[in-house]
DNA sequence: CTTGTAAATGTTATATTATTACATACTGTT
DNA sequence: AACAGTATGTAATAATATAACATTTACAAG
């Protein structure tokens, strides 16, 4: 069994329209489209990202600084997460390859270091930009 | 032979700077640094930073908004790179792991998109603060 | 049911990170 | 000398994120 989060007001709000969306979400971009459910300020958006962040409902996209719902039903993986970010159109997907994440999972070096989670980015064309 | 990029006065002093550091700075604390040396405006270090990344002299550290310098010899890998960071004491330092870049060089699936580049983050704790 | 505690919310202000726009100067070629 | 490409200088502003503080809600323990 996984365990049920039971999202708060906000943290639903906020997760329902991002997850609606499909693709990653700026901050300031979710918080224009709530303040028409009462949502008024940046924090109330942070706050709540953080929080979906923490429990695996949503991933950061480093590089582009945004927020995209976790594609990966049960969302276990905070802490393993890949993605595959097309340069031209900006079309994000996340990576779920058992593969990869067990041999990142698993790596490790000589450097000491006790690795707990990892974030990878790939970046490229997609099918149709590459064909452009 | 590698490509030898000469420098131009800011990308010199704000690489020295980055470089003698040893560790990930931030743009608006090398600013802070920079500034008795007659660089005044964000721009001038951004711009600097800009073309240090595009040549691979330095790296962006996503996850911390923070650029170090290239620890791979040669830097010839601005399009393939890992870093390990350590959450207590935030050090950071580039993986250089053959296998590990050649198993992500390599990496492909049935998504269609070309790979050409990736960014991986791993987040732990390093030996010292393992002990603590 | 009330008391305690953790989590969530609301609000204002501010900090931090990054870019736009425009003018000028330098560098190396033809 | 003329040109093209790169780099610089400066001011203003945009975009992203957090601090500080007051209040409220959820819910378990007594």
């Amino acid at each position: 069994m996984e365990k049920e989060h039971n999202l708060s007001k906000n943290q639903k709000i906020i997760f329902d329209i991002i997850d609606k969306s499909g693709e990653p979400m700026k901050a300031y971009s979710i918080l224009f489209d709530v303040q028409k459910k009462g949502i008024k300020a940046p924090l109330q958006v942070y706050r709540a990202l953080d929080k979906l962040v923490e429990i695996g409902k949503i991933h950061k996209i480093e590089s582009r600084n945004a927020f995209i719902a976790c594609q990966n039903s049960s969302c276990q993986i905070t802490k393993a997460t890949a993605f595959s970010i097309c340069e031209s159109c900006e079309n994000v997907s996340e990576i779920s390859n058992s593969k990869l994440s067990k041999y990142l999972s698993n790596f490790s070096d000589d450097s000491g270091m006790k690795y707990s989670k990892y974030n990878l980015e790939f970046f490229g064309l997609c099918k149709k930009c590459k064909s452009k």
